[in-house]
DNA sequence: GGCGGCGATTGACGACGGTCAAGCCCGCGG
DNA sequence: CCGCGGGCTTGACCGTCGTCAATCGCCGCC
């Protein structure tokens, strides 16, 4: 594995968890780090394999899941370029109680849990910066069990839709694009529903001229009206 | 307000928060402590105000929850005697998402954000187990939203019934009996069900022979012919 | 070019579970 | 003793959403 072909310590700076970090603390950490080249499908690891560190992806999708003893499958988040998954499960010695996935190729960073282990004992800044992220992701799965139960179907989508789109543009006029960032059943999933379901969803929103649909692309041609709808 | 009632300190070693600590750290830690009596439908904290502490619920039972836009409540969880609520929360700086409130009268243990942060620079063992709890957390909310995505409502309830009976007695002829701590309208919200349907599935489960019902106490009549309902 | 496979769409159908309303049980206070 | 109220149950009805199956478009590949 090219572990060197950058800069590795530089890299780390630049992620949120890591900043403000000095030069030697970034070098002492990378020694715990190792990078790994997926291809599409590759898995990360699976429920019940132990848990020793935590990952970042670099470049590339990965999808967090749980699989039904029937074999169904529910996607519990998707993780971008720049964010780290698994973090929690590290700390509590247990193993895995979900399975991830490469959901195209993508450069993975794992760093192991005596490194962090290490610098939360080094310093305190650390184990804050490690505290906040977790809680912010614990943040956001309140916020799903909320949306599960308490909106519809149709409103989760427009949820999703309008995700990071608050607020931002008041005008009323302006179009806004939002691409999928993957399959459209994996994002059906993510939000507990069918791929069909979805995809009915979306005409509907479509017939109440309220986006254009173009493959992955969805055009939102009036955030105000969008989030109102229907009486909402 | 009787803060001083009886020995703060020793009361918080009990915690398994802060287990380990010294008396002297201890003591350091209940001068940011505050002792409150709640009486039963008191609320604690509610969306959108700030959030400088954490709490502990000595007695009684709290209940965090959603509220819709409709007006329409979702318990996300029952916090009982011993357990703690809302740590995440103030590591992220963020206003209170969900409400807290009390169900019964209740003895109520705050802890102020300055005291944990001042703990955690001076321990880093203390830094752990504030990590190990919050990941906990995040490991039981993640299985909640599998729960709501993959299980039925008969499922789901099951899974309640059994949550802490697991696996102890093979035996299959023995009797376990589950008290229901706070109003099956409660319970049901917190399964994501409506009270209507949740009595349903208790009195389906009582029709197929599984269990008995006495007001608010579920005798289990058979804890593997359960788990195993229907096909599952 | 034609084949095969995957992702997405569409239609018909049905069920899980929500809604609304009435009624029951039981403890409590007058 | 009776009335009241809250928690719980029950029934009838219905809507949201899942299921199953067929179809289509697109793309890569032999």
């Amino acid at each position: 594995m090219e572990t060197r072909s950058f800069d590795l310590p530089r890299y780390l700076s630049v992620l949120p968890l890591f900043t403000d970090l000095s030069r030697l603390e970034l070098e002492r950490l990378a020694l715990g780090c190792q990078l790994r080249r997926l291809s599409r499908g590759d898995t990360v690891f699976r429920v019940g394999e132990p848990c020793e560190e935590f990952h970042v992806t670099v470049t590339g999708q990965i999808k967090l899941f749980a699989i039904s003893p029937a074999g169904q499958e529910k996607v519990i988040e998707l993780v971008g370029p720049g964010n780290s998954f698994a973090e929690a499960l590290m700390f509590t010695g247990k193993p895995y109680i979900i399975n991830a996935q490469a959901l195209t190729d993508t450069l993975l960073l794992t760093v192991t849990k005596n490194a962090v282990v290490g610098e939360i004992e080094r310093d305190p800044r650390f184990a804050m910066r490690m505290l906040a992220g977790i809680s912010r992701r614990l943040h956001g799965l309140v916020h799903d069990v909320e949306a599960y139960a308490l909106h519809s179907g149709v409103q989760r989508v427009i949820g999703y839709l309008l995700r990071d789109q608050i607020a931002e543009d008041c005008v009323s006029g302006e179009i806004i694009t939002v691409s999928l960032p993957v399959s459209k059943a994996t994002i059906a999933s993510r939000l507990s529903l069918t791929p069909e379901y979805f995809s009915r969803v979306l005409h509907e929103l479509e017939a109440a001229g309220l986006v254009r649909i173009d493959k992955r692309d969805v055009h939102i041609l009036d955030v105000k009206r969008l989030s109102a709808y229907p009486g909402r």
